[in-house]
DNA sequence: AATCTAAAATTGGTTAACCAGATTGGTTTG
DNA sequence: CAAACCAATCTGGTTAACCAATTTTAGATT
C-alpha cells in the first residue's frame, strides 16, 4: 500500500478529522455516554485513516476526559452526556495554540493563587525545597549568569507546595514555553535579576511565615515589571 | 517473545520508569539542551522497553513542552536548560491525579478571570453562543430534567469568549471529570438550578454590557453556594 | 426453559518489519 | 581547496501480524 508521509500539521489535521468523525458518531448514531465506541479497525476502516491515527486520537480524547478505553474490551464514552460531550468535542476542535500573552496571562493568575495556598498549606520539606530553589537562583544571578531556569524552579516549588494537584499540573504545562519566550525576548536581563533576589527572598519569608496576604502582595510586586514588560514587547 | 499484558497502573509505572531514566540520561550523560535524544530503538533496548512504551513515554513529555520530535529526523530536547529540565522531570514524575478539591479550587480561580475577560472581550458572535447555551440550560431546568450539562457548557462558552486560549484549554481539562463529581454526589440540585437560571442571566448581562467588575461579583454569587457545598460534602 | 460451560470471536495492546524523508561521510568536480 | 553531489545509513512514522484478556455465543446439562 502506498505510504504517505504526513507533516505535523497535516497530522494535526487528520487528527481533527477523526475527532469531528466521532462527534457525528456519537451526534446521529445514538451513540449514548457510558456506551462502547466501535472497535479501533473498524474505526479505522470507516475512516479511512491508519489504526494508529485512530489511537492516537482516542489518547488525545482520553486525555481530556472524553474517551475511557479498557484493555482487550473496548474504548468507552464517558459518562457525560451527548449534550455536554457534543460541545465539549467542538471546543477541542477550535482550541489554538497558546500564545504568549495568554501563557503570561495564565500564569500570573495561576501564581498569585499557589503563592497564597503555599503560605497556607507549606510544609517544612517545601520550604526546604523551595531555599534550595532560591540558593541556586542567587548563586547563578550573582555571577552573572543567566538564571530563567532557576528562577521558573522557584515558582514550581511554590506551585508544589500549594497541595493542589491541577494547578501544579497546569504550571507544569506551560512552564516551558515561558522558559522559552523568555529567553526569546529576553525578558529578565541580569539587572532585574538581583531585584528578583529580593522580591524572591520576600516571597518566601512571606510563605514561611504563614501569610498569605503578604505572599500574595510580594508575588504581584514581582510579577509587576514582568507584567509590563510582556505587554511592551508583545501586541 | 513472552509478552506481557500490563493494566493501566502497571503501564504507568513503566512509563514513569522511563521518564526518570530519560532524566538520568540528560543529568549524568552530559545531555545539553538542544541535543538530539538516541533513537527510539537504542532506547527501547537500553532501557529494556518496547519501543511503543518509549514512544508514549516521549508523546507524554512532548505534551508538557520538555522534547520536541521532527520526523525522520530524531527527537530533540527543547531548549531549556538542564537545570529547568531536571526539575521539571521531577515534578512531572511527582504528579498526582486531581482531586475533586483541587479541581473545585481550581476551576473558580480559572473562571472568576475569564468572567471577567470575557467581559472586556466577548465579541456579537460569542453572545450569541452564550445565549443559545443558557436557553438550552433554562429549557432544562424548567422541564424539571437535569442540566448538569447546559451548565457546563455555558461557563465553557464563557472561557471561550475570553479569548485566553491557555485558560480556555484548561476549563476543558477540568469540565469532564467536574461534570462526572458533580452527578456523583448529586451537586447543583433542581431547586438550585432555579436559582442557577437568575445567576447565569446576571453573568450574561454583565459580559453583554462589558462590564467585568458586575460579571466577576455575579460569578462569586453563583460559585458561593457551590463552594460551600463542595467544602461540606468532601474533606 | 433456565443455567452453566467451553469454545470462538472480538478487543485494545504489543511487536516487528517496512517506508520514505533526513542526515552524513566520502567522493567528485569546479 | 571548497563546494556540489551521491549513496549508504539512520530516523520517526506507519503498517500489519500477533497476543492474551475479555466478551459473546452456542451447545450441553439440569
Amino acid at each position: 500500500m502506498r505510504v504517505e508521509i504526513l507533516t505535523k500539521n497535516e497530522n494535526q489535521e487528520v487528527q481533527k478529522g477523526i475527532i469531528s468523525k466521532l462527534r457525528d458518531l456519537i451526534n446521529y448514531k445514538n451513540l449514548e455516554p457510558g456506551d462502547k465506541l466501535p472497535s479501533e479497525r473498524m474505526l479505522s476502516e470507516k475512516f479511512e485513516v491508519s489504526r494508529s491515527n485512530v489511537r492516537e486520537a482516542i489518547q488525545k480524547l482520553e486525555f481530556f476526559g472524553i474517551l475511557k478505553s479498557r484493555p482487550q474490551s473496548g474504548t468507552f464514552i464517558a459518562n457525560i452526556g451527548r449534550v455536554a460531550m457534543s460541545g465539549m468535542l467542538d471546543d477541542i476542535l477550535r482550541l489554538e495554540d497558546p500564545d504568549f500573552k495568554s501563557l503570561v496571562e495564565t500564569r500570573i493568575l495561576l501564581e498569585l493563587k499557589t503563592v497564597r495556598l503555599a503560605a497556607l498549606r507549606r510544609t517544612e520539606e517545601d520550604l526546604e525545597k523551595m531555599r534550595q530553589a532560591l540558593d541556586a537562583y542567587k548563586q547563578k544571578v550573582l555571577n552573572g549568569q543567566d538564571a530563567v531556569e532557576e528562577d521558573l524552579l522557584f515558582h514550581l516549588a511554590i506551585a508544589n507546595a500549594s497541595k493542589n494537584s491541577t494547578m501544579n499540573t497546569f504550571m507544569l504545562i506551560i512552564t516551558p514555553e515561558i522558559i522559552t519566550n523568555f529567553e526569546k525576548y529576553h525578558v529578565c536581563d541580569s539587572n532585574q535579576s538581583f531585584l528578583g533576589i529580593q522580591e524572591h527572598e520576600d516571597i518566601y519569608q512571606a510563605i514561611k511565615n504563614q501569610d498569605p496576604k503578604i505572599a500574595k502582595e510580594k508575588m504581584k510586586v514581582h510579577f509587576k515589571i514582568l507584567y509590563q514588560y510582556c505587554y511592551n514587547t508583545k501586541d
